[in-house]
RNA sequence: GGGCGGGUAGCUCAGUUGGGAGAGCAUCGGCCUUACAAGCCGAGGGUCACAGGUUCAAGCCCUGUUCCGCCCACCA
C-alpha cells in the first residue's frame, strides 16, 4: 500500500461515515457483561427528545467519548449507556405547538389521544438527536439505548415512588408552590428563573375601621391585596407597640383583617407594615400558617381573578393590577408609587411570569436523602472535579427544601395513586388497585398529575441498567466511574441522582463527577437564538470535520473556565489533522508493507530521541486524562506530533529512508517510523477517532480496528523508553541546527544555498555529540561542509557566528556577508543576554538567596550564570572582530 | 444580600506542589527544500488589572481596590 492511496489533503466526510458504520457493524461499542476485565462506565446525560444538537451537547459528548475510547484502549470493559429524556413540559409544549398549527388542541384530543400524538412525534423526530451524536463519533453502546418513558424505566419510577411513599418520604398536601399559568402546572423551585425587572412599589394605606388614618403597606403586586388576610408588624417595633386598634379595613374588599405580630417582618423596610397574602406569597403562607390565617385564593390556575376577588373576578392578573391601582388612587388610598428593580420568577420552559399559588401537590421530603448525599462527598466516595463545585453542592444540599414533584401536564409518568370515591382514601401502589383497601369501594379515581421529568432522570444511573431487577449489568457497571456534565444541571440532576442512588442502591451513583464549562460565543456571551450568535455544531462538522471539531473542544476544556468557541481555532486544528494526515502519507511512501520489528542495533540518535519523546508524551497524556485535564492532554499531543515528530524526526529520518545510510539503517528507521506513527495514532484516537482509524488501516504494522489496539503503556513490546542520554544529545544537535538557521533567517540567506560551517567545540560532551552527529546536523541545517576544531581561538574570515552551549559555530559567508547586518544581529543577541544576566546576577549577589534557597536551585542559577557569561564573552569577542573586519 | 470564576502578547486562551513568561491565530522577513503553501525556516511583540503584604524569590500565596461574567436567595 502506498501514498497514492491517500488523498493529498484529508477529506473527512466519507471517511467519518465509513468508519462509524464499521464500528457499529462490528459491535465495537458493545459493553461486555458479564466481564472479567476491569470495568469503566458512564451514563450519558440524556438529551431531551425534543433536542437538536448544540455546543453544550457537543462538548459534553466529546469529553465522554474521549474517556470511553481511552479506557477501552487501556484494556477496560467500557459501558457508555446512551438514551434520551422525555422532557415532560418541553415536549408537551412542542407537540402542542404542532397541534395548534394543525388547528387543534390537546384538550380537543383528550388525554389518551394526546399522549398517542406525543409518542408518534417521538417516533418521528426523537432519533434526530441520536443521529447527531453519532456524527460526533459517540461510541455509546447503542443496543442498550434507553428512554425515560420506556417500560423498564417506567417500572423503576413507579417502584421508587411507591417505596418512598411507604417510607413517608413522599407526601401530598396543600402548600404554596410556583405555578406557571401558561403551562398550567406546578413547578419546582429550581424550575423558576429569577430575572431582575423594572417594576413599581405601590404604597397603599389600609385604614383603621371607621377612620381615614391607617397603616401603609408596600407591594409590587397590588392585585394580591384582594386576598390579604392580615397586616403584620414586628413584635418589637415601637411604632406599633401601643396601637389602639387590632384591625384594619382591607380597601376595595371592605374586609376587616387583623394586625398581627411576626418577627419575619423587617422593620427597616418601608413603614414596617407588611400585607399578608397567604395564598399568593411563600412567606405570607408561612406567616399565615403560624397565625392560622384564612388562605384566600384570588388568582386561579390560568392567571385569572377568582370569585373571591369580588368585582375583579374574571380579569387577567395584569389587567387586574391596573384596575386595582386605579381604584385605590381614586379612593385616595394610594400613597405613592416608586420605581423598583426586583426579581421576578419566570417559567424555565415558557418564560411566562410564575405565580406563587396555593395548591394541592405531591412532595418529596428531601432532608434525609440530602444528608446521605452530603456524606458521600465529604467521605470522598464521590469526588467532584474541579473542586470549586464542592461548596456549591454542599450549599445547595444544606439549604434544600422539599421537592414538588407533581405536574399538571399529561406527558410524563402518571403518579400511581388512586382515590376512593366513597371514602376518599388515597392508595399508592405498583399495580392498579381494584377496590379501596379501607372501605372496599370499587370506584377508584386515578391521580391525573404526572411526575417532574427530573424524577425519572434522578434514577438514570441504575434504572438504565435494569433496576429493580438484579442484572449482570448493574453488577458489573454500577456504580458508574464518571459522570460528565455541565454545572447548569448540578442541582436539577446530579444532586438528585446522588440522593436516589444512595437511597435505592445503597451506593453512590458515580465515583467521579467531572463538571465541565459552558460553551459561549467568541466574545464570552451565552449563545442564544435571539442574539443570533449560535454556532451550530453540525455546520462546524460539515466545514472542518468531526476530528478537528472534537480536538478544539478538548483543547479548550480547561477546568473551571468557560469555553469561548471560535471557528478560527477549529480551523487551526483542522490544519493539525491535515498535518497528521500528511505525515502518514510520507510514512506510507516509505513503509511499503514492511513489518520488520525495530532492530535495536541500528538505532540512530533521532530514533532513540523520538522513542523517548513518545514515551514521555504517553505518560503525560495519560496522566492528564486520568485527571480530566483534557486541554493539557490535547496540547501535549499537538506539540509532540507537530513540533517533535514532524518537525524534527521525519526530517532527520529522511537520509536513512532514502537509502543514503545503508540497508540496515533503512530497515531500522522504517521500523521506528512505523512504530512511532502507530503508537501516536493510538494516543490520538480518543481525540480524533476517524482520521486515526483511517490511517491505521493503511499501516503495515497494524491489524483490525484501532479501537482493538493496546495502549503503549500496557503492552510488553515494543515500548518506547525514556532515554535521557538521547534527549541531551539531541538538544545539542538541535541547538546547533537552530543556530545556523537563525543566521540564515536573520541574514536572509535562501534555504537552497548550502553553507559551510566551522564549529569550535569547548567541552568534551558537545564535541563528541557534534562529531558523531555531523551528518544529521548537515542534513537539517543544510550544510555543504562541517569542519570541527576542538578549542582554539581561530576564526574564519567573513563568517557569521552562532553561539551555543559548549560550542561556537562559524557560518562562512565569504563575499556575501553584510557586516553591518551581522554586527546588528550580534548586538541584539548580546542585549538579550545582558538582560538575562542582570536577573541572574541579582539573585547570586543576594546573600539571603544563597543562604536560604534550596541548594539545587542555587546550583541551577549558578550554572546558568556561567553559561550566560561564556556566551556573552564569545559574542563580544566576535563582535569586536566583526567591527575590525568592517573597518578593514 | 450571600457565594463563585475571571482580568497574562493585537485577538482567543494555557500556565497544579512559588525558583529561567507560553500556544494558536494575526503581524514582519525569507522559502514552491522530493509528506504537507491547510506548508517550511526565522523574527518582533507582555511593569502577567491596580495597590499593599508574606518570602531569599510571587503570574502563582494573603489583604484591599476596580472592572467583567455567572450562580444562589422568601425584604414585601
Amino acid at each position: 500500500m502506498g501514498a497514492n492511496d491517500l488523498a493529498k489533503g484529508y477529506e473527512p466526510h466519507q471517511v467519518e461515515e465509513k468508519w462509524y458504520r464499521f464500528w457499529e457493524t462490528n459491535k465495537l461499542f458493545a459493553a461486555a457483561s458479564p466481564t472479567d476485565k476491569p470495568t469503566y462506565s458512564i451514563v450519558i446525560p440524556p438529551p431531551n427528545v425534543t433536542g437538536v444538537l448544540h455546543m453544550g451537547h457537543a462538548l459534553n459528548v466529546t469529553l465522554q467519548d474521549i474517556l470511553c475510547r481511552y479506557r477501552r484502549l487501556r484494556g477496560d470493559s467500557v459501558l457508555w449507556m446512551p438514551g434520551t429524556d422525555h422532557a415532560g413540559i418541553a415536549t408537551q409544549n412542542v407537540v402542542e405547538k404542532k397541534l395548534s398549527a394543525e388547528g387543534t388542541t390537546r384538550h380537543a384530543l383528550g388525554r389518551d389521544k394526546f399522549i398517542d400524538a406525543v409518542w408518534q412525534w417521538r417516533e418521528e423526530y426523537g432519533s434526530a438527536i441520536i443521529n447527531q451524536l453519532k456524527r460526533l463519533g459517540a461510541s455509546c453502546d447503542w443496543d442498550r439505548e434507553r428512554f425515560t418513558m420506556d417500560d423498564g424505566l417506567s417500572r423503576a419510577v413507579r417502584t421508587v415512588f411507591v417505596h418512598l411513599y411507604k417510607e413517608g418520604l413522599i407526601y401530598r398536601g396543600n402548600y404554596i408552590i410556583n405555578w406557571c399559568p401558561r403551562c398550567s402546572t406546578a413547578l419546582s423551585d429550581l424550575e423558576v428563573e429569577h430575572e431582575e425587572i423594572d417594576g413599581h412599589l405601590y404604597h397603599i394605606r389600609y385604614p383603621f375601621v371607621g377612620q381615614t388614618d391607617g397603616l401603609v403597606v408596600a407591594t409590587t403586586r397590588p392585585e394580591t391585596m384582594l386576598g390579604d388576610t392580615a397586616v403584620a408588624v414586628h413584635p418589637e417595633d415601637e411604632r406599633y407597640l401601643n396601637l389602639a386598634v387590632q384591625t384594619v379595613l382591607l380597601p376595595l374588599m371592605q374586609r376587616e383583617i387583623p394586625i398581627i405580630k411576626d418577627t419575619y417582618v423587617d422593620r427597616e423596610f418601608g413603614t414596617g407594615a407588611l400585607k399578608v397574602t397567604p395564598a399568593h406569597d411563600p412567606n405570607d403562607f408561612e406567616i399565615g400558617r403560624r397565625h392560622q390565617l384564612p388562605e384566600i385564593k384570588v388568582i386561579d390556575d390560568n392567571g385569572v381573578m377568582t370569585e373571591d376577588a369580588g368585582r375583579f373576578k374574571g380579569l387577567d392578573r395584569f389587567v387586574c393590577r391596573k384596575a386595582v391601582v386605579k381604584e385605590l388612587e381614586q379612593q385616595g388610598l394610594l400613597v405613592r408609587v416608586e420605581p423598583i428593580k426586583h426579581g421576578v420568577g419566570h417559567c424555565y420552559r415558557c418564560k411566562d411570569v410564575v405565580e406563587p399559588n396555593l395548591s394541592k401537590q405531591w412532595f418529596v421530603k428531601v432532608k434525609p436523602l440530602a444528608e446521605k448525599a452530603i456524606e458521600a462527598v465529604e467521605s470522598g466516595r464521590t469526588r467532584i472535579v474541579p473542586e470549586v463545585w464542592i461548596n456549591t453542592y454542599y450549599d445547595w444540599m444544606h439549604n434544600i427544601r422539599d421537592w414538588c414533584i407533581s405536574r399538571q401536564i399529561w406527558w410524563g409518568h402518571r403518579i400511581p395513586a388512586w382515590t376512593c370515591d366513597a371514602c376518599g382514601d388515597v392508595m399508592v401502589a405498583m399495580e392498579t388497585p381494584t377496590r379501596c383497601g379501607k372501605c372496599g369501594g370499587e370506584h377508584l379515581e386515578r391521580e391525573t398529575d404526572v411526575l417532574d421529568t427530573w424524577f425519572s432522570s434522578a434514577l438514570w444511573p441504575f434504572s438504565t441498567m435494569g433496576w429493580p431487577e438484579k442484572t449482570p449489568v448493574l453488577d458489573a457497571y454500577y456504580p458508574t466511574a464518571t459522570l460528565v456534565t455541565g454545572f447548569d444541571i448540578l442541582f436539577f440532576w446530579v444532586a438528585r441522582m446522588m440522593m436516589m442512588g444512595l437511597h435505592f442502591m445503597a451506593e453512590v451513583p458515580f465515583k467521579d463527577v467531572y463538571v465541565h464549562a459552558l460553551v459561549r460565543d467568541e466574545h464570552g456571551k451565552k449563545m442564544s437564538k435571539s442574539k443570533g450568535n449560535v454556532i451550530d455544531p453540525l455546520n462546524v462538522i460539515d466545514e472542518y470535520g468531526t476530528d478537528a471539531f472534537r480536538y478544539t473542544l478538548a483543547a479548550f476544556a480547561a477546568q473551571g473556565r468557560d469555553i469561548k468557541m471560535s471557528e478560527k481555532r477549529v480551523e487551526g486544528y483542522r490544519h493539525f489533522v491535515n498535518k497528521l494526515w500528511n505525515a502518514a502519507r510520507f510514512a506510507l511512501m516509505h513503509l511499503d508493507g514492511d513489518k520488520a520489528p525495530i532492530a535495536g542495533d541500528h538505532l540512530a540518535l533521532a530514533d532513540r530521541w523520538v522513542l523517548s519523546r513518545l514515551n514521555q508524551t504517553m505518560t503525560s497524556v495519560s496522566g492528564a486524562l486520568d485527571g480530566y485535564r483534557f486541554n493539557e492532554a490535547a496540547a501535549i499531543l499537538y506539540k509532540f506530533v507537530w513540533h517533535e515528530f514532524c518537525d524534527w524526526y521525519l526530517e532527520a529520518a529522511k537520509p536513512a529512508l532514502y537509502g543514503s545510510e545503508g540497508d540496515d539503517r533503512k530497515a531500522c528507521t522504517k521500523a521506528v517510523l512505523a512504530q512511532v506513527l502507530a503508537d501516536t495514532l493510538i494516543l490520538l484516537h480518543p481525540f480524533m477517532p476517524f482520521v486515526t482509524e483511517e490511517i491505521w488501516h493503511k499501516l503495515p504494522l497494524t491489524d483490525g480496528s484501532i479501537m482493538r489496539s493496546t495502549y503503549p503503556a500496557d503492552r510488553e513490546y515494543p515500548p518506547a523508553r525514556p532515554d535521557d542520554e538521547a534527549e541531551n544529545a539531541m538538544a545539542v544537535v538541535m541547538a546547533a541546527i537552530t543556530g545556523v538557521r537563525n543566521v540564515r533567517g536573520e541574514m536572509n540567506i535562501a534555504p537552497a544555498m548550502a553553507l559551510d560551517v566551522t564549529v569550535q567545540t569547548e567541552d568534551e560532551k558537545a564535541a563528541q555529540v557534534i562529531e558523531q552527529q555531523q551528518a544529521l546536523i548537515k542534513q537539517l541545517a543544510r550544510l555543504n561542509t562541517l569542519a570541527i576544531q576542538p578549542g582554539g581561538n581561530r576564526r574564519p574570515q567573513g563568517a557569521a557566528t552562532a553561539v551555543i552551549q559548549g560550542a561556537t559555530l562559524f557560518v562562512s559567508l565569504e563575499g556575501i556577508i553584510d557586516f553591518d547586518q551581522e554586527r546588528k544581529r550580534l548586538e541584539k543577541e548580546i542585549g538579550k543576554l545582558a538582560k538575562e544576566l542582570a536577573g541572574v546576577n541579582k539573585k547570586l549577589n543576594n546573600e539571603d538567596f544563597l543562604s536560604k534557597a534550596p541548594a539545587p536551585v542555587v546550583e541551577k542559577v549558578k550554572a546558568r550564570q556561567a553559561d550566560l557569561l561564556t556566551k556573552q564573552k564569545k559574542l563580544e569577542n566576535t563582535l569586536a572582530m566583526v567591527q575590525t573586519a568592517e573597518k578593514g
